[in-house]
DNA sequence: AATTTGTGTATTTTT
DNA sequence: TACACAAATT
């Protein structure tokens, strides 16, 4: 292994502090990094890796765990900069990524193929669903999320389903939930998913902590390989997930770990607070680095920020402080309504951008649930800000693209269960529900599988049936002969969208949904085909491919088109590990943010407390908290009061709520309520402050300040593209023609009043009839 | 078997 | 509200 001259490595040395410098110099033995937020982790961690390798360490005896694969990527690319291409050899991305490789080459020892599917939580849930059906259970008492929840942190724990079913706690609970055939189900589930050559996600811990278990030469192999295992966001790991990194650390015991208790977020997921603070106990040599110096944010900021944590008991000592500039104080944001919340915010990016200089980039909404990018979303838009929104329904979660990645999966896996439920009769062949339940008795009564039933099906039924069967196994046989010739990812998937008619049936739809479907798939192609163009990646095949789809974390979306320069809305869960120089922490309302959900015990109040504090510290020099006096929740106007985390921020890093510009009321906004509703308001508050702390003067203060909205002149005025406006509904009636910016020509029929918004049903001349919400709806009256 | 209509129900965060 | 799923049509 080359020794790299430390010309270099003095000059990266040399940009650290004090500890910073501990942490990456640390020669070797287990470290714990407590990395306050904003103190440099991320650089610690590169330079750590750069420094290791400068010693001598072969790249290849790293393994750097980190939590998406977007960060991963980018710490791989600088690292490369300080030692060059041998980076690349570094074994570095998410635990689920990282050990479905490992399992791939390993996974024959537990009986699986290196072909195997990964199901995602759809997939799982649909599994879950037709094994309650195939029991006779009712599907309302046995809720398909909560089996699945459960039988998750079954084996987030290691609990197998023998174990399971054989430990009478867990019997005693499921029967006290009226569920007492859970166990059952996870066996069930199990088998199921072992016959179907496929892991679900926690499987992929779950099945690498039993390789490492029952295979002490596969364990041996890979303790001596990864000399140096670092692990970041060590907070957000779960048991299963520790086990793993102690068990490789075994040998060498040089393990790393870098995370912020204040930070732990994912407990909802079984991530365990606790291995933070018990992994002294594991590891008695440990050094443990403290990290307090916040290089991000302003002072106001950071002393906000920890004004706010410090209401937490479960937390390690720890002072993080900045010496960056004071900075501005905390503006609170009142609105009225959600959707003025977001004309408020768009407005605010809007002036910030010609004032200041700023880009959009420079922005960033965060809110507590994917729901809420909705109002942000209109409001940007008719200001013509351009946004992206991370997380929500993910491209990989459409229905084309998970069609399309379904014939991939089969071709790759024709155990996979779910995939040939999902493409058997897709596009339309004639094969219904009675058919395939007939494949599945047949397969079980021979005791083989799915696929040797349908290869093979003129020898256990005929009729026309069997005949789209037997073509469609042909098909598939086809796509298989082809992959097996060595077909690269992207010409397996442009032949197989092509020949199964999906790309045809799409293109044949030229409704603009249909249209969007077909872009999709060819977005989808495109993506391939920039994968098995990447020189990076070795292995170019359609499994290699799956396993990377998969595996895809929300956070590592692509832009779709280089335009970088877009304001970010995302969860604050997304947020983890950015920074902007403008946050805004949007929804702050009881029952909201903190979520109703977590309100039943402390534990869960503090996560949504650090949760609060993630948004905060993402912010470098403004930070705006906002929330709105009443929203509409599952079509329901409701009164909201101000979040309690508002109020437990002090007092003097805050600005309250100013006159809060009056924003343009238009006159799409008739599902906002916005004229006073007197004492009912009150009324509501009283009734639903039961968990709020006495009111402190801050509380007072926000709540008495209310102002009216909607009188005065907007700040900028702003056309929306072409002539097409939000409609009036006060100029349309039956008979009137109209214009949609997408449905072209059509005549009104009808209006209708649902709740407070108008509705048009309206008879497009090339779209046909159409409902249509005006407060979302453009239509152009045509004279 | 495919399409339309109606009913009910869930509303957190994600690998 | 809005989506998923079941029942009722064609």
């Amino acid at each position: 292994m080359v020794c790299r001259k430390s010309a270099e490595s003095v000059n990266y040395l040399k940009e650290l502090n004090p500890p910073q410098h501990q942490a990456v110099t640390h020669p070797k033995g287990p470290l714990m990094i407590i990395a306050g937020a904003g103190s440099g982790k991320t650089r610690v961690l590169t330079y750590r890796i750069a420094w290791l390798i400068d010693q001598g360490i072969d790249p290849f005896n790293i393994l750097a765990l980190t939590f998406t694969n977007k960060a991963a990527q980018e710490m791989r690319e600088r690292i490369e900069r300080i030692i060059g291409p041998d980076a690349r050899n570094l074994w570095m991305g998410t635990f689920h990524s990282v050990f479905a490789k490992i399992l791939r080459y390993e996974g024959k020892a537990l009986g699986y193929t290196s072909n195997f599917s990964i199901y995602d939580t759809d997939d799982s849930k649909s599994l879950i669903k037709t094994i309650i059906k195939e029991f006779s259970l009712d599907d309302k008492v046995y809720k398909p999320n909560y089996v699945l929840n459960r039988i998750s942190n079954a084996k987030n724990s290691l609990v197998s389903w023998e174990m399971y079913n054989e430990n009478p706690l867990f019997r005693e609970e499921d029967a006290g939930a009226r569920m007492p055939e859970i166990g059952r189900i996870y066996k069930t589930y199990a088998q199921r998913c072992f016959a179907a050559n496929a892991m679900d996600f926690d499987d992929l811990l779950y099945n690498t902590n039993i390789l490492f278990r029952d295979h002490l030469d596969v364990l041996n192999k890979y303790q001596h390989k990864f000399k140096h295992v670092l692990v970041d966001e060590f907070q957000d790991t779960n048991v299963s997930q520790y086990l793993i990194t102690r068990k490789l650390a075994a040998v060498h015991q040089n393990i790393c770990v870098v995370g912020d208790d204040a930070q732990s977020i994912y407990a909802f997921r079984g991530a365990n607070i606790q291995n933070i603070l018990n992994f002294k106990k594991d590891y008695p040599e440990l050094i443990t680095v403290k990290l307090e110096q916040n290089y991000r944010s302003t002072q106001n900021i950071v002393n906000a920020a920890n004004s706010l944590i410090k209401k937490n008991k479960d937390q390690l000592e720890k002072n993080v402080f900045s010496e960056n500039d004071e900075g501005k104080k905390i503006e609170v944001l009142k609105s009225s309504s959600d959707n003025e919340e977001g004309r408020a915010i768009a407005n605010m990016i809007f002036e910030e951008k010609v004032r200041d200089g700023l880009h959009n980039s420079d922005f960033a909404i965060l809110y507590r649930t994917n729901a809420q990018s909705r109002a942000f979303e209109e409001a940007l838009r008719k200001l013509n800000i351009k946004y992206r929104i991370i997380g929500g329904l993910s491209f990989y979660q459409r229905k084309e693209i998970k069609d399309l990645l379904a014939y991939l999966r089969f071709t790759v896996n024709q155990q996979d269960e779910e995939a040939f439920k999902r493409i058997i009769n897709l596009p339309k062949r004639g094969i219904g529900a009675q058919t395939v339940a007939k494949i599945v008795v047949l397969a079980n009564e021979h005791r083989v599988s799915i696929w040797e039933i349908v290869s093979h099906i003129k020898q256990y039924i005929d009729g026309r049936a069997a005949n789209a069967i037997a073509a469609f196994a042909e098909l598939i046989q086809s796509y298989m002969i082809e992959l097996e010739a060595g077909k690269d990812a992207h010409e397996m998937a442009t032949h197989i969208a092509k020949t199964t008619g999906i790309l045809r049936e799409l293109y044949a739809d030229k409704t603009v949904e249909g249209l969007a479907r077909y872009e999709n798939i060819q977005e989808l192609l495109n993506s391939i085909k920039q994968f098995t163009d990447n020189e990076e990646v070795e292995d170019k095949t359609l499994p290699a491919f799956l396993q990377t789809v998969s595996l895809l974390t929300t956070a590592d979306q692509e832009d779709e088109d280089g335009d970088h320069d877009r304001v970010t809305m995302m969860t604050i869960h997304g947020s983890k590990g950015l920074e902007f120089n403008h946050v805004f922490v949007v929804g702050l309302e009881e029952n909201l943010f903190p979520s109703q959900m977590m309100l039943n015990n402390r534990a869960d109040l503090e996560e949504e407390r650090r949760l609060f504090y993630v948004a905060i510290t993402r912010a470098e020099q403004n930070l705006t908290l906002s929330y709105a006096e009443q929203r509409y929740n599952w079509g329901r106007l409701t009164f909201c009061e101000p979040s309690r985390f508002l109020l437990e921020i002090d007092e003097q890093f805050l600005k309250l709520p100013k006159a809060n510009k009056p924003v343009r009321k238009s006159f799409d906004d008739d599902n906002d309520v916005i004229s006073s509703f007197g004492g009912a308001r009150k009324s509501t508050f009283q009734s639903t402050s039961k968990a709020a702390p006495a009111p402190p003067s801050a509380k007072q203060r926000v709540l008495n300040n209310l102002k009216p909205v909607g009188t005065a002149k907007p700040a900028p005025e702003h056309k929306p593209s072409g002539n097409f406006v939000p409609s009036n509904p006060s100029e349309l009636k039956a008979g009137i023609l109209v214009e949609h910016p997408k449905f072209g020509f059509g005549k009104i029929t009808k209006m209708d009043l649902m709740g407070s918004s108008h509705k048009a049903t309206v008879v497009f001349d090339s779209h046909g009839e159409k409902t249509l919400l005006l407060s979302f709806a453009k239509l152009r009256v045509v004279e």
